[in-house]
DNA sequence: GATGAATGAGTTTTCATTCAT
DNA sequence: GATGAATGAAAACTCATTCAT
C-alpha cells in the first residue's frame, strides 16, 4: 500500500505544479514578472500562498522553474526533428520549420524568454537559470552545426565554419520571426520560413549544387 | 553679458541631465529597470531627488528618455554610413562594421533595449517609448532595403525582395553579436564581421558573380 | 468546533475593525485629515500597515468609513427617538434632547462630519460619502417633517411649511450647539436646550395656545 | 521725492498682496487647501514663490490672511447694516437680507470659512486664525443682541435673554443657507429669506402685537 | 501538512521652504 | 530686492515572505 501511496502522492503532486507554472506563465505573459503578485498566482491556481511556497522556494524560482521547463520543452521538439534521419537538406528545412513552428506557437513566451535571457547583467552564468539557458541553447547550436558539418562532408553546403553557420541560421530564423512578431503576425509567417530556406540555402549550397539547381 | 547667461544655465541643464542618464544607464545595465530605486540614482548622481523630478516627470519618463537617446544616436550613426556613396558592396560591407561597432560598444544598452522591445505584450505600440523604437527600427530596415535594391537593379545581388533580404541581414548581425555577447566577448568581434559579410554576400550575389569569385 | 471557529475570527475581525476606527477618530479630531499618516494610525492600534490595508483600500476608505458609520449612529438614535409614538410636543422634546446630547457627546466627530460635508465643492455628491451624508440628512429632516405635519394637522403648531420649519429647528440646535462647542462646554448644555425649545415652540405654537399656555 | 516714492511702493505692494490673496481664493475655493501648491499660486499670480514669501511668511500665513480678510470684509458689511438708524424691525429685516445675501455671494468663501473654523481642533484659539473668528463672531452676536435688547425695552419682542436670541436667529439663517447650499441653490434663496423672517418674528414678537397684527 | 493573516521594509512621488545668484 | 532651482523629509501604498493555528 505505502509503495503505491507514495508515487500516487508524487503524481498529484507534479500536476500540481505543472498547473501553477502553466497559470503563472498565462499571468507573467499577460502582465510581466513585475505585476503579477504571488498572491495573484495562488487566487487563480486555487492554491494558498502557503502551498506555493512549498513548491517553489521563492518567486525568482517559480519564475526560473517556469522557464527551464518551457525552454526544455523546445529543445526536445527540436531535438526529435535533428534525430529523424533523413536526406540533410530535408533536415535542414524541419530545422527551420520546427523552429519557426515553435516560435509562432510560443510568442508569448519567447518573449519573456528574451527579456529573462538578457535582464540583470545579460548571460549572467552565476544564476541557475542563466547557465541552464545558456547551455540549453549551445547544445541546440553544437547540435545544428554538426547536422550542418555533416552536409559539408557530403559536399552539398559550401566548406564554412559550421558553427558559425549555425549561428547565422538562428540569427536568420531570428530576424524573420522577430519582424514577424513586430508586426503582429501581420501576414502568414509560411512566407517567411520559405524566404529564410531560400536566403540560407542559397548563400550555403555548394556552387556546383547551386548551378544544378539553378 | 546677459546675453551669455542663459545659455550657460541651458548649457549646464543640457550636462546635468545628460549625467543623470549615463549615471541611470550605469545602474540600470548593473541591476535591471526595476532594481534600481530613484533614491538610488539621486544618491549617485549627487542630485536631490527633486531635482531628477525637475528634469523627468517620473521613474519611467527617465527610462524612455534614456533609451530614446540613445536609440536615436544608434540610428545617426547607421545613417551616417549608408549616407556617403560609394560601390554598393562596399556600403553593405561599411553597414555591417558599423552595426557590428555599435553593437559592440553599447552592449549594455543594447540588453535593456532588447528587454524594453520585448517587455509588457511586446512591441507595445500604445506606448510612446514602443512607437519611437519600431519607427526607428521599420526605418533602417527601409533604408537597408533601398540600399539592396540599388544592388539588385545594378544585377549585383540576387533578384530577392530588398525588404525581406535587409531583414535577413539584421538578423544574421544580430545572430553573431548576441552570440558573442553570450560568450561575453570571448574572441575578438572582427573574425564575426568577416564571417557576417561572408555568408550575406555568398548568399545574395548574383550567381554569375559567385562563380568568377568562387 | 468549526462551527464556532469562523464566527469567532469574524468577531475578532469587527472588533480589530472597530478598534482601528476608534484609534484613527481620535486620531482625526486631534490633528485633523491631512495631518494623521497611515503609519501613525498603524503605530497608535498596534496593527502594522498591511493590516490597515487588508480592512481598508486606502487611507479616504478608511476616512470615509469612519465617518458613515458615526453618521448613522447617530440617525439610529434620532429614529429611535421619532419612532417612540407619544404626545407630538414631547416627541419634538426628545428629539432636541436627543440632538444635543448626541451633539455633546460627539463634539470632535460633529467637527470632522462638517468639515467633510463642506470639504472639496460642497456636498460634493459623485463622492460616495457626500451622498451618503446627504442622504442621512434628508432622510432627518423629512421624518422631523412629517412630525411637525401631525402636529399642524392636530392644530397644535402653527400652519408653515413643515419641512422649512424643521431645517429652522435643525438650525436652531446646531447653532446653539456650535455657539457652545465654540466656548468649550463653558455652561452646562441644559441651558441652551431648554432655550431651544422654548423659543421653537413659542414661534410655532398657533396663537391661541401660546395665549393659554402663556 | 522719496517722500512720495514710499506710498507709492506701499500702495503697489498693498495691491499685489490683494492680488494674490484674490487668486488663492480662487483656488482654494476650486481645490481645497491641500490640493493648491504655493508654485500653483506663484504661477496664476505671476509671482515668483520668492516673492510671495516675502509676503506671507508660509502657506497657512497666507491662508490665514485670506480667511481673515474676507471675514472682515463681511463684518463690515454687517456693520454697516445695523449701523444704520431705523424701526428695529427693519433693521432685523435688514440684518437678515444682508446676512443671506453675503452667504448666498460667499458660498465657496464660507464653505472655506466652515473647513477652517472647524479644523484641526475645532476653535483652536491657540491660532491667530482661530481667535480672530472667534472674535468677529461674538462681536457680531453682541451687536445684534444689543439690537434685539433695544427692542425688547420697546416691548416689540418678548423677553427674552438677547444674546440667546442672537444665537437663535444665526442659527436660523445658518440653517436655511446650509440647506439652499445643500441642495446647490436649487430654489430662490428669497423664499428661504421670507421665512427665516416670518419664523423668527413670529417666534419673537410678543402676544399682544401678534394678535394685532394677526 | 495546509493555510492565509500579518508583517514592514521599501517604493515612487510631492511640495513647502530656502538661499545663492 | 527678486528669483526659481534645488532640496529632502514625509506621505501613501505594495507585496514577498513568514509562521501560528
Amino acid at each position: 500500500m505505502e509503495v503505491e501511496r507514495l508515487p500516487r502522492k508524487a503524481r498529484e503532486k507534479a500536476f500540481h505544479r505543472s498547473q501553477i507554472l502553466a497559470v503563472a506563465l498565462e499571468l507573467f505573459k499577460e502582465k510581466g514578472y513585475h505585476n503579477v503578485s504571488i498572491h495573484e498566482i495562488a487566487t487563480k491556481t486555487e492554491f494558498s500562498i502557503g502551498t506555493l511556497y512549498k513548491f517553489f522556494k521563492n518567486k525568482e524560482d517559480l519564475y526560473s522553474a517556469l522557464i527551464i521547463e518551457k525552454a526544455e520543452t523546445v529543445s526536445q521538439i527540436v531535438d526529435e526533428v535533428l534525430s529523424k534521419k533523413d536526406d540533410i537538406e530535408n533536415m535542414v528545412k524541419s530545422y527551420i520549420d520546427a523552429k519557426t513552428k515553435v516560435f509562432k506557437d510560443n510568442l508569448d513566451f519567447i518573449r519573456i524568454l528574451i527579456i529573462e535571457t538578457q535582464k540583470e547583467k545579460g548571460f549572467e552564468k552565476k544564476t541557475h537559470l542563466g547557465k541552464v539557458l545558456h547551455e540549453l541553447h549551445q547544445e541546440e547550436l553544437k547540435k545544428v552545426a554538426s547536422l550542418l558539418e555533416k552536409g559539408i562532408r557530403q559536399k552539398k553546403f559550401k566548406k564554412l565554419n559550421p558553427y558559425h553557420l549555425s549561428i547565422a541560421l538562428g540569427g536568420l530564423i531570428d530576424g524573420f520571426m522577430f519582424n514577424w512578431l513586430e508586426n503582429s503576425g501581420s501576414h502568414p509567417y509560411e512566407a517567411d520560413v520559405s524566404f529564410i530556406t531560400e536566403v540560407f540555402f542559397s548563400g550555403c549550397l555548394s556552387p556546383k549544387k547551386t548551378n544544378l539547381s539553378g
